[in-house]
DNA sequence: TTGATATCATTTGCATACGAATGAATTTGG
DNA sequence: CCAAATTCATTCGTATGCAAATGATATCAA
C-alpha cells in the first residue's frame, strides 16, 4: 500500500464521504417516522380525541386548575397552539374557562365533569396505545430506550 | 397482614393504580417533545428550509427524477402534504416538474441545477445537525438508541 | 410613583400532516 | 376485450406547530 493510499484513507475516515448523506439513517428523519406511527396507533385506539388534546386533558386531571399558558408549559406547546387546543376542547365541553380573580390577564382552565370522565375512560386505552407504540422492543429494551430517549427531549 | 391486604396488593400488582397514569413518561408524549427539539435544531442551522423540504431535496439527490408519489412514500409523506412541499420547493426555483411521457397521470419531480447547488451545501449543515440533536448522547449510546429508534419507527 | 420590562393571551401567516372525496389514467381479471 | 379495481394526483377540511406582532395587565427598578 503506497503512502498516498494512506493519506487518503486517512482523509476519508476523519471527513466522511461528501457524497454518502443517508437520510434514511438521520435521527430526525427516523424520529419523525417514528412520531407519525405513535400518532397513527393513537388515532386507531382513540378516534375521537388528538394526541394533543388527550394531553391537555390528562395533565389537567394531574395539576387541576391551571392557566392556558401554564398548561401550555406543562405539556410543551406554545402559545398559540395551545389556544386552539383549549378552544376545541371547549367547544366539546370537555373543558371551561374563567378568568382569574386577581390576575387579569390569565384565562383559567380546568375539567367539566365529562372532561374528567373521558381522561378515565380513555386512560386505559393510552395505556395500551404506549404499550403497542413500544411492541417492537423487548422490555429491556425499552427501558434502555426511554431512558435516552428522555436524554434528548 | 391480613388476607384482604394481600388481594388488594395482588389486584393492584397486576392492575397497575389507575389514579397513576403519568403523561411525561409515555413514549408518544417523549418522541413529540424530541422531535419538536430537532425541528427546533434544525430552523437554528438552515433557517430557509424545513426538515420535510430538505428531505425531498435530499432523497431527489439519491434517486434522480421520481413521480410525486413516489417520492412521498420515499420520505414518508402522503400524497397531499408532498404536494404541498413540492410545491413550496417548484415556487422557489429548486425542483421542477414534468409529465411522465408514457404514463399520463404521474407528475414527475425533478432538482433544478440550483436546487442541487443547495442540497450540496446543506448536506454539512444536515450532519452538524444531526450531530447536535445526537449530543446529550455519547457514541456508544447513539448507536444503541439508532438501532431501537429505528425498530419503532 | 412611574417608566421600562415582563407576562399572558390573541391573532395572523405559513408549513406540515392526514382523512376523505374526486377525477383521470392505467392495470387486472374474467 | 372490457368492466372492475388500482394508482396518481388534486382538493377540501381539520388539527397541530411556530414566529411575529399586538394589546392588556402586572412587576420591577430607579
Amino acid at each position: 500500500m503506497s503512502g498516498e493510499d494512506n493519506l487518503l484513507k486517512l482523509v476519508e475516515a476523519e471527513e466522511p464521504d461528501e457524497n454518502d448523506y443517508r437520510l434514511q439513517e438521520q435521527v430526525g428523519f427516523i424520529l419523525r417516522k417514528a412520531h407519525q406511527r405513535h400518532v397513527s396507533i393513537f388515532a386507531a385506539r382513540i378516534a375521537d380525541l388528538t394526541p394533543p388534546q388527550f394531553a391537555a386533558l390528562a395533565k389537567l386531571r394531574d395539576v387541576g386548575e391551571t392557566s392556558q399558558n401554564q398548561l401550555g408549559t406543562l405539556i410543551a406547546m406554545d402559545a398559540a397552539t395551545v389556544k386552539g387546543v383549549i378552544d376545541r376542547l371547549k367547544a366539546r365541553g370537555l373543558v371551561e374557562l374563567s378568568k382569574h380573580e386577581v390576575d387579569k390577564r390569565r384565562l383559567l382552565v380546568n375539567l367539566t365533569a365529562e372532561g374528567r370522565d373521558a381522561v378515565e375512560r380513555l386512560i386505559p386505552l393510552a395505556r395500551e396505545i404506549t404499550q403497542e407504540t413500544l411492541a417492537p422492543l423487548s422490555a429491556k429494551e425499552i427501558a434502555t430506550f426511554m431512558k435516552l430517549l428522555a436524554k434528548l427531549a
